[in-house]
DNA sequence: TTGTAAGCGTTATCAG
DNA sequence: CTGATAACGCTTACAA
């Protein structure tokens, strides 16, 4: 018989924690009654409910988690990987994933690949290896070992972010086409003809193909050909350094789209060091609407991305899934164009110095 | 015997997840072989080690984490519990001490309580529950419950962020109060007498105390009283409150010392609304130097807490106490006081309308 | 309702 | 170095 779980580590002070074959014997039940009086209360005597609970208060039980979710088959982690948790757009996702995954007591597991698709393929295995109840991935662009991983392994899994061209079921997100159309739209309605774009990488992230396509789609649509395309890191300093690439000044450039609201912080940090005033002299968008966005000077015009709507959506989706509701019908959310003062008329030829 | 593990789920397609022994079977070799052949390969025959590497890749195994979790008793999961995930501070936190204990293998299992006390006791406990590995914590003061848990758990922790009065052992950070000296002599020496604070909520939280502190008291050292003290949250919009709380120019306030480079950001914000230009009429400080502070204009004057370092420092302490090394060293890092446009020389009297 | 006992899929122990 | 076999701590039929 087991004499001794004492000391097995060399912690030699620290007593072992019970076991919930110690709350049953402790409240004079068996395992079972006792299980069953902490995952489903009503299902007990009132009696034996209240010795178990009175065992667990005195022996300061805390179940394992890691022996729950063996016997049940169920971590209640819903993992998701994402580009990167340094984008506020992202970690503005997470906290209200968070949020809405913990009312019905599931927890986040959040990993980030840093834009890189090899990262993904092995996160995604992390998780699965982690047994997570439910997987979240951002874009519907990913790799074929990733998507027939998750085929095998029949876990609930849920696309975020883009609706652009997305398949019927599984995906959630907002139409970053058209969201950039309406940047255009704005831009030559106050004159510009001379637009370039600031980009992210396109390969292997369709948010950024699709922002971009969509750039050169309304400009078309207006007969305009855009001046350069740059594609450059989807943060602030990948804003400044497309912006030198461009130089908008000197290919007289009057409005730089750029990507994201990172990226545009960073072109207008940019703008401002080489005494380019925006918006008298360049016009400069972003994309996503991050809080920052409306506290940069001159504040930002940009397109809203519903990402707490999103993240709410989401967990929602994952929640009704684990209860069996299959997968969930794909949605698109709206996206705004918010105009603030980084956009405004373009300048008129002869106010262009050179 | 087990006729069939099939169509446990109403997935009637799936195929059940092959198990270790199924890979050992196919292999040829026992269960314990296999075992040692996938956690120590340097172990096991070549032969035996190919042929279990052969059935895993042709079974597509994928290890349960839970079984694994419950044989070992390490889930190679590190929690932390945070404030928020929502200041950029601790994004950067998290971002960072995702790699660094990424390189262990290890996963991070983030939770934010939002400031709350009841939240942090419950999350500690479900994060002991969850059966981490180690347990990071933000500041040093917690909750009673929360401390005697985890020396009763005897779980491997940390508590990061203060140095302030921190305990000679397990606590990484820097010290706030002395940087806040650093912000107010700077200051003096623009020749500001009349200082207001805008800070965070003191209860509860040992960050903001040590700030309130440290400006209190080196206000008093060059025999200044500070004008007003304001506790809002430490948020963008709390910095906005919190301006028209204290509203300078109407209490002859020329320098405002913020708690946290968000509260400043807002502060900033509410200032250029009321058409309040700072430096000229209005110098605003901020701490924690996130990257946004840099962008804001005027540029945030602020101190520079070395969070990555940080979050480095604490991601190897962890790794090392998980290798059996025992509770670090306390550790105080340096921070450096940034100045950039939002401080100025104190306005004189004359300048002051009213 | 409650108790019994059979898993859950690994790791760990200990002979061979 | 390998192979049985016993944990690991809980859930979950199934029987009582």
């Amino acid at each position: 018989m087991a004499v001794s779980r004492l000391m097995k580590k060399s912690n030699s002070y620290l007593l072992p924690r019970p076991r919930l074959s110690d709350v049953a014997k402790a409240a004079g039940v068996s395992l079972g009654a006792a299980s069953k009086a902490l995952s489903a209360p009503d299902a007990v005597r009132p009696r034996t409910l209240h010795a178990v609970q009175r065992a667990v208060e005195s022996l300061g039980y805390i179940p394992s988690g890691a022996a729950r979710a063996l016997a049940s088959r169920s971590t209640e982690m819903v993992g998701v990987v994402l580009p990167t948790i340094s984008n506020p757009v992202y970690s503005t996702f997470v906290h209200e994933l968070q949020k809405t995954l913990a009312q019905d007591g599931l927890h986040l597991l959040a990993l980030a690949h840093e834009y890189n698709r090899e990262n993904e393929v092995e996160l995604v295995e992390r998780l699965v290896r982690r047994s997570v109840d439910a997987l979240i991935m951002i874009g519907t662009d990913h790799d074929d070992r990733t998507i027939s991983l998750l085929n095998k392994i029949g876990i609930p899994h849920i696309n975020c972010w883009s609706s652009d061209k997305a398949p019927k079921h599984g995906a959630l997100g907002f139409n970053n086409q058209a969201a950039m159309v309406k940047i255009i739209d704005h831009l030559v309605r106050l004159g510009h003809k001379r637009i370039a774009m600031l980009g992210g990488e396109t390969w292997n992230n369709e948010r950024a193909q699709w922002r971009l396509r969509g750039v050169q789609k309304a400009a078309a649509a207006h007969g305009i050909e855009l001046v350069k395309v740059v594609t450059v890191p989807l943060t602030i300093a990948g804003g400044q350094i497309g912006y030198r690439q461009i130089d908008p000044v000197r290919n007289n450039v009057t409005a730089l789209v750029c990507g994201t609201d990172l990226q545009a912080a960073g072109a207008l940090d940019a703008a401002r060091t080489q005494g380019v005033v925006v918006p008298d002299q360049l016009s400069i968008t972003g994309f996503d609407d991050i809080e920052m966005a409306a506290l940069l000077s001159p504040a930002l015009t940009t397109i809203h991305a519903p990402i707490a709507e999103l993240a709410i959506a989401t967990g929602k989706a994952i929640i009704g899934m684990l209860q069996g509701h299959g997968v969930p019908k794909s949605l698109s959310l709206p996206t705004e164009l918010v105009i603030r003062q980084s956009t405004g008329p373009a300048r008129t030829k002869s106010a262009h110095r050179n």
